[in-house]
Formats: C-alpha cells, sequence, structure tokens
DNA sequence: TGCTGTCTTAGAGTTAGTCCAAATTCCATC
DNA sequence: GATGGAATTTGGACTAACTCTAAGACAGCA
C-alpha cells in the first residue's frame, strides 16, 4: 500500500486512510468499475466508508490525472487507471468492458474538421463474445 | 406530417397522436436531444404529452429502428435520427453534439479481435468550437 | 494544547428513467 | 351506430446514480 501513497503525493493529493483504499483497488483493476461498485468493493476491507467519500475520491482522481472517466454504458460512468491511449469493447451481454490494444486499430484523419479543436478520440466497439477462443 | 405517419406505418408502428408528434421532431432534428428535451420541445405544440409517453416512444422507435440511442454525454442517453455511419463530436464547452461525416475519418483493423463479434464501431470526438470558421 | 483548514459522513435532494394500474382510445365485428 | 377486447396513454410512485449540505472528526503545526 506504500505504492498507493507514493502515487497519490505524486499527484498532490492528500493521502487518507479512505484515499488510499478506494486508491489500491480503483487504480491498478482492469474492470473498468463504476462508483457504485468501487464503493462494494472496498467496503469489503472498509466496512464504515462512505458512498460521499468514494464519488469525492473518484472525481479528485479523475481531476488530477490518476485514472480517467469513460462513458461508455447506459446511465452511469465507469473509471479506468490506463491513462495510455487505448480502445473499449463493451460485452452487450454482459456490459463487461475490455481495453483493446491501441495498435488494433488506425484511426487515420482523412478531412479536415474546421472549427473544431480536438481534445481526444475515443473508439467504442460494441459487440458479443462469441464462446470459441479466450478473451482479449 | 403525412410523412411521419408513414414513416411510422413502414416501421410497423402504430401511428397515434402521440407518436406522430413525438416523431415529427425527433425524426427530422439534427439536435442530438435528450428524452427530456423531446419532452420539453414537443409538448410546446401539444402540452398534455406526459413524459411517460415520451419515453415509450423514443423507446419503441429504437427498437423499430427508426432513431439511435446513443450513450456520449454524462447521465442521459440521447437520441438521432441519422442511420446511415457517421461520428459524432462533443463539445466539452457546451455539451452540443455534432455529426461528423463518415468519410471525414478512416477505422482501420490492422489485427484481429479473436473471441468477439463485433456489432458496430463508435468514434467520439470530444473537443472545443474554436472561434474562428462557421460549424461543420 | 489549541487553532485552522481539510476530510469524511449520513442523509436529504436532484435527475434520468422505469413501472404500474387506471383511464382512454382504437378498431374490428355485429 | 353499439360493443368489447386490445393497444395506448397517463400521472404518480418508484429506483438508480449522483451531488449537496452541514456537522463532526482529524491532521498538521504554532
Amino acid at each position: 500500500m506504500e505504492r498507493v501513497t507514493k502515487l497519490l503525493r505524486e499527484h498532490h493529493i492528500q493521502p487518507s486512510a479512505q484515499r488510499v483504499a478506494v486508491g489500491g483497488y480503483v487504480l491498478f483493476t482492469e474492470e473498468h468499475p463504476s462508483a457504485e461498485q468501487v464503493w462494494e468493493r472496498v467496503k469489503e476491507n472498509f466496512p464504515w466508508l462512505s458512498r460521499a467519500t468514494v464519488y469525492n475520491t473518484l472525481n479528485l482522481f479523475v481531476k488530477k490525472g490518476l485514472i480517467r472517466e469513460l462513458i461508455i454504458t447506459e446511465g452511469k460512468s465507469v473509471f479506468d487507471p490506463r491513462l495510455d491511449p487505448h480502445h473499449h469493447f463493451v460485452d452487450e451481454e454482459s456490459g463487461d468492458i475490455l481495453d483493446i490494444p491501441f495498435d488494433t486499430l488506425e484511426v487515420r484523419r482523412l478531412k479536415d474538421l474546421p472549427g473544431l479543436d480536438i481534445h481526444e478520440t475515443q473508439v467504442i466497439i460494441r459487440g458479443r463474445r462469441s464462446a470459441a477462443p479466450a478473451g482479449v
């Protein structure tokens, strides 16, 4: 957990017990959890943790650039600790979100977008996991 | 409005006054409205229209393939009558959503996605409208 | 030890959307 | 035109995700 404290400090976040507990999960997960899922998960080891703190902490982590908030699924945001460019696949059956390595796709601008100042480009692939081979 | 009635029938939707009123707006707009925005807008000419009917109607239109539901902005879905492939730009300042013509970008699959059965690929570009030229 | 500002908390409030059961409208058939 | 079952609409209750608020706990330091 020393690792989490260090990460927080590096991003100018005062490490409190709660923040370290939330960070210990959300900074290393591959699950793309929603805020409520983070709460459920961290509460297992930290039962007195309040919902408001989870939301506060996640929003703070986003603002300080420790994680990204993704708008992919209906009704709720999910959080992703991977900051390097990559794409996402959404399993329409289970709702699971998988990372798609950046070099799997090429997105090329063919024409200019006049008057638009681009900040990020997000590719979301939706479909199903077919039964056959192992996951990505 | 005869046009809307025809469209509904072609998609096997019984045209009612309410459905035609909602369709008259949402089937031809370029605004990417949320359900609440559709309600506000259609109520102007149809004040007795209920919220539940708007949600029912929009969901029905999506199920019958008249419009698409997009998950792009925080907290709410928006609806888009354009069914041909195209991309979207989100103005992070105003929240406005603009259509980006399909041939502006090229998305090419460079590697296989084993075990994934792709249904749709969505490209969302986020940024700001710079002051200079007219919109897209 | 006390002070000040930060952090956490429970619960109330808000927003987007669904559910429900009653009322209304539609329409085929008599 | 009357009638009855099905489809549609309605308002309000309900839910989920999230924010706000005000009060209390805690941390750092003088």
